[in-house]
DNA sequence: TGGAGCGATGCACTAAATGCAGCATGGCAA
DNA sequence: TTGCCATGCTGCATTTAGTGCATCGCTCCA
């Protein structure tokens, strides 16, 4: 799209933090960019950018702009995959962040689902904690989002929920895989793996410390989910994780889940959600559709899908 | 701005319907304009406009181009509004569409009252019937609509509301000017003189003509009231009007108005609103704002303000 | 105190946009 | 049917806008 050349420009000088950086990612010299971006402030009557020693950074009014410049974009991005759909091909780009515990089983299958049956929709999956996911929609690096107790904003807009308890994870050899139900004195006598701080579960379970006034002996910690599995396999320690991280069928040979005392450290939920007042392109909102009803479908919620704004 | 150049000429092609008339309009040669529509629709994939033998109309695709165009331009306007709010004057233009009781005292007063604390913003007023003012939204020729009894669409985000109970106007000389509250065989022994069929309040009265199984004597058909006024003062017929279109004091000496039995007519309801999903400039966006309130003070309504959408 | 990185500017150059004249086409009225 | 008009589209010369190179002045940092 010619038209948005100069509205990307600016947004790749503003992610970049210098005109010659954001010169050279976009392949022309920094001259030609330096001074579009004067036209641009020219005719707008405001600076863009304050001007600092080391490069440029927005100002005030350059925040107004780049967010307007960015749903542009995306507007743009919809609106060329609603005319993809016209004429019968549903093509497009879908981009997900999500919570590691989507990671192992959900998102791929989830994907390959939709893929399925729509073959040219390209996907890309990120992973981000409860505020990145929230950053990633507002500069719509991201469609959608699925996170587990996303932090709360107004710039969230849930469309779809499902309660999840955490769940004690740990190695099939490990004591504790004798119990049915874990309780606090459990925790309490266990060496415990942890996610790192702005993983929603470590923002529940440090919650249920301060109202119990006891800490968790935390020997461990990590912020990939990937390595606690694995880590839980050579040493007799607790971890935790959401049941849609886990194998659904509990087959795994090596790891058990077991369910925690819902006094001790309540159910959380699972969100899926988008950018507040943004419409998304066909792609992801029928792929966002697709996620809460297997979520429904899975987790057997009797939880109504959340309304969602008319397309 | 110049970035939206092109969109400014594709909405004026869309606009005029054919692209030597848009030409002459945009002040350039009708081969500038249409390479640049063919530059466009190449670069898009898909054309915008079908070719008529005598010019052009927008395609499948072109509507929904176009709609995202007309929202990108309105955006423009409001990032722009925005920073000219950040460097203290508010300025800006606000673009009203309402019924045409609205005329006499209401608006006028309202604007003014606006333009001496902001006098920097300027103000567009058209009159529409309550289809017209959708359709002035939904093309974002308007930011703000104030119309009786709107047809009701999902694109219409009503932001407040007042109750506003038709009444009955006539001659100071009239008959029924002696009696306090007109009732339905009044109406029937009256000769009335109607606004066309595209107003509210026509509508409300066909619905009360449709319930009551009678017909109202219609001697005259307009479809402005400052005729229909005047009209009364040299026949003896009555007409309708709202609160809002009529002198608060009741101080006109030649035009009286006397209440109707709600049980005949039943009071219908004055909106203010805007487009869905839209976020309207600062000044539109306060305008709105302050004539809510007025309309709230002025007919003392115990009506809560509706919730709108957070800026 | 010198070097590195940054944004801004003068100047020559290239590519894109524009205007002019003219083409083919399809409706419309005589 | 026939001439006429308005329409969208195209080749060519011209103008305009955008680009790249070399360079300046500035600030931070080692």
């Amino acid at each position: 799209m010619r038209h948005l050349l100069p509205l990307h420009y600016i947004d790749t000088v503003a992610r970049s933090g210098s005109i010659r950086r954001a010169a050279s990612k976009l392949a022309i010299t920094s001259t030609a960019l330096n001074r579009r971006i004067l036209a641009m402030e020219e005719e707008l009557g405001v600076p863009i950018f304050e001007r600092l020693p080391r490069g440029v950074r927005l100002s005030t009014a350059g925040e107004l702009i780049i967010q307007h410049i960015r749903s542009q974009m995306a507007d743009m991005e919809r609106v060329k995959s609603q005319i993809a759909d016209l004429s019968g091909a549903r093509r497009g780009h879908v981009s997900v962040v999500c919570g590691q515990a989507l990671l192992p089983h959900f998102m791929p299958e989830q994907i390959a689902l939709y893929r399925k049956e729509h073959p040219a929709v390209t996907f890309s999956v990120r992973v981000c904690d409860r505020a990145g996911a929230i950053d990633e929609l507002t500069s719509f690096d991201a469609d959608l989002a699925v996170v587990f107790e996303p932090s709360r904003t107004a710039e969230f807009h849930p469309v779809g929920r499902v309660e999840q308890p955490i769940q004690a994870i740990m190695g099939a050899s490990h004591p504790l895989a004798k119990k049915e139900l874990i309780g606090w004195s459990d925790l309490l006598s266990s060496q415990v793996v942890l996610p790192t701080a702005a993983n929603g579960m470590r923002y529940m379970l440090e919650d249920a410390m301060l109202r119990k006034g006891d800490e968790l002996v935390k020997v461990i910690e990590s912020d990939s989910f990937d390595f606690i599995r694995n880590y839980l396999v050579h040493e007799n320690c607790i971890s935790f994780q959401l049941p849609i991280g886990l194998k659904r069928d509990n087959s795994d040979a090596e790891i058990v889940s077991r369910d925690i005392d819902p006094r001790v450290v309540p159910s959380g939920n699972l969100y899926v959600g988008q950018l507040k007042g943004r419409v998304l392109p066909v792609a992801a909102a029928l792929f966002a559709n697709a996620v809460v009803k297997a979520l429904e479908f899975q987790f057997e919620s009797s939880e109504e899908s959340l309304a969602s704004e008319p397309a």
